[in-house]
DNA sequence: GAGTGGTCTAGACCACTCC
DNA sequence: GAGTGGTCTAGACCACTCT
């Protein structure tokens, strides 16, 4: 046996047989009672081992039902390419890009909200001052993967399109190109950590140690380098792979 | 009390403690034994409310010796910045945009080795063909946040100083550079993932659920759209904060 | 109701550091 | 040697699903 802990030992042979197709995604585990027996471990240890799997977010549970193996196919986000004028400008929505025809987006909330902080630096408005928000949610294959709320300023998009649930066709950027304010610059900045209470319900990750989301702020600007928008993303970070392109 | 699990309300109370100021930076917390008798619980669930901190980046553990609240300032990596000709072109380090001269690189250790299958495949050679290897680390504040393994043709590089321990002023792109392979296109690919044991022995990683790295693959192209480095890196996931800006 | 995952107790032993 | 974090046992109860 391995020198490690007991769970790291059951882990690493649940972990195996996941990788090498003997459990294959979808399949349901072995129960706690049952995995225990096999390893001649406590239910507890059984129960630590698949915490680490489910960490590793090669498996999921549901309390009650069992655990499962994870269907594995991570989302691969391109950037700059799905942001590209050539992708939205085809009146294409920039998620397309990222996941085909599988994603669906949920929840669309638009209102007016004080800016956070980071957003009235970045707009240039004053910390508190009224900006639009438009919050909504990402489903692929009926999962939840990610989160997302976009903040602009309320002069330039009152009356138009952006401030509606359906921004048509090309999507709030088609907008603002329109207006005049196209987005032709963009700053990301991700960070990886772990998600709160609210964040852990509305992306349907497991509570306790383990799960982790990447959080995305990114900042558009137009062609005199204004801020047209802001957007914060909240990405199941075993969910994805992220794609960035630049030149030297 | 919250409703939740006791080891969420103790790991609660305890962030609200760390972010408040109350526990600052560097400052050892309360024992095992101590945590229990305050809040009313068992050892165990008062570790796994450590646990729970431990995973979010915020305490660090050492055995025998205590925990602690972890020194926090998230390294701020900005590409393409970081990767401009302008920059590594003065014969500066790339790492220097990143952290400044906090960083050290440490044990770097050069050589051949048989591509792996996707070095391969971006190089254009075959699977196992020997390729150059140039691995390293990188500390700050004495702290191991990154593995970097660089990947680079062998008929390019052979004979110049890109095979040795110190590339010279400017580093192996300088060095491309001169041999008119300059580097001019990247594609950045992350995943952010649970590290294995050798990623935890070298990143200084507890074990345990709730570790997490960031796995970079980052392929530099020249001018003629060659592949001319592959370049593997592992990060201490909450150790950096990434930025990339580009254009639509 | 039977089975499942999630949490918890009240101990125990080990490896490690040196407060 | 005392104290610490890390692991483990052998139970228990709860919330949940329905395999």
């Amino acid at each position: 046996m391995g020198s490690g802990p007991a769970y790291q030992r059951v882990a690493d042979e649940i972990r195996a047989a996941i990788l090498s197709g003997e459990l294959a995604q979808g399949d349901r585990m072995p129960s706690l009672p049952e995995l225990a027996t096999r390893f001649g471990v406590t239910t507890t240890v059984a129960h630590n081992a698949v915490n680490v799997l489910r960490g590793e977010g090669l498996v999921v549970t549901r309390q009650g039902a069992g655990a499962y193996v994870r269907r594995f196919e991570r989302i691969r986000r391109s950037s700059p390419g799905r942001l590209a004028r050539s992708h939205w400008g085809q009146g294409r929505a920039i998620q397309d890009h990222d996941t085909g025809v599988r994603a669906r987006v949920l929840g669309v909330v638009v209102g007016e909200v004080p800016a956070p902080e980071y957003v009235a630096a970045a707009l240039g408005v004053d910390s508190g001052t009224a900006v639009l928000s438009r919050a909504r949610r990402f489903e692929v294959d009926g999962r939840p993967v990610q989160l997302a709320t976009s903040y602009l300023p309320l002069e330039l998009v009152r009356g138009t399109a952006i401030t509606y649930t359906d921004t048509g066709p090309g999507g709030a950027y088609a907008r603002l190109a329109e207006l005049g304010f196209a987005p032709v610059r963009f700053v990301e900045r991700l960070t990886d950590r772990a998600p709160n209470q609210q964040e852990r319900e509305q992306l349907a990750l497991s509570s306790g140690a383990g799960a982790r989301v990447i959080e995305i702020t990114r900042f558009a600007y137009d062609g005199s380098d204004r801020c047209v928008e802001v957007t914060r993303m909240v990405l199941d970070a075993t969910a994805y792979e992220l794609e960035y392109e630049f030149l030297a």
